[in-house]
DNA sequence: ATGTCGCTCATGGAGCGA
């Protein structure tokens, strides 16, 4: 069995306490971090290290960056770009081999306001992400594109979708291109497991989101063909949004045959 | 518009992004 988590943390130094004792109780075997919010040379190694797990990232100075640890299965770094735009500086993509599988972390871009170049850049990233996940699926081995997508795909993956329908998160564009990707093949694995159920993992720091229940979906894992026959569990750490000093996200789990 | 966080700059908060 394999346990793969993603885990949005907003500010790595800052989370450093609810990373470790989630990592200590959750044990999962690969786990995809999001919003660093570090540059490089200020990635907590040493502690992520002594916790039992190896890592590999891709900083930033004061926003993005993602990270790809593993517990005991060796990790081999394949790439740290998406590809598509030389010139995009924004630490949003990590690519790494992971035992037999292609593990991808992705932060995508949030595009809000819209409309706005914010939001258009978010549509770009997501051509590109389209492309590059086209040729993934052609390499005929299981891969994983896991992480943020600052997309809730559907109604039910919002606590009130009227309010999101001008959102940057929820705009048909995006939603259209979230659709797009599972057309060519890729399965969100957690809707799969639980198809009419209400999943959240954000929940905003404002207005008490928390308490009221007041929930988004928007962290993902799409699992190419092989692997759909291998899913057998997953999950929410729900718990973990209601610790002190905690992320806006809760950790994201599934389990692998 | 607002709310609350985390980060940076080079302050003793302000501005930005989410």
């Amino acid at each position: 069995m394999l346990k793969i988590a993603t885990y949005n943390i907003n500010g790595i130094n800052a989370r450093l306490p609810v990373l470790l004792q989630w990592l200590q109780e959750a044990k999962p075997d690969i786990v995809c971090l999001q919003e660093l919010k570090a540059p490089g040379e200020r990635f907590p190694l040493a502690e992520i290290q002594a916790a039992g797990y190896q890592a590999v990232w891709h900083g930033q100075k004061s926003w993005n960056g993602v990270a790809i640890l593993s517990r005991s299965l060796p990790i081999q770094e394949v790439g740290r770009s998406l590809p598509g735009d030389k010139d995009d500086v924004q630490s949003r993509y990590l690519e790494a081999v992971v035992g037999q599988i292609v593990i991808v972390c992705l932060y995508c871009p949030n595009g809000n306001p819209y409309p706005g170049e914010k939001f258009e850049y978010k549509l770009k990233w997501y051509k590109r992400l389209t492309a590059h996940a086209k040729k993934l699926l052609a390499h005929d081995v299981p891969v994983i594109l896991i992480g943020d997508y600052n997309v809730m795909p559907t109604t039910l993956d919002v606590y009130k979708p009227e309010k999101y329908v001008n959102d940057a998160l929820f705009r048909t564009e995006v939603r259209a291109a979230f659709d797009g990707l599972l057309k060519q093949g890729w399965t969100d694995a957690i809707r799969h497991l639980y198809p009419e159920e209400t999943i959240y993992t954000f929940w905003d720091y404002f207005r008490r989101a928390w308490e009221r229940n007041a929930g988004l979906r928007i962290d993902h894992f799409l699992i190419s063909p092989h692997l759909r026959d291998r899913l057998s569990r997953g999950g929410v750490d729900k718990h973990v949004r209601g610790w002190e000093k905690t992320s806006d996200h809760a950790p994201v789990w599934i389990e692998l045959k």
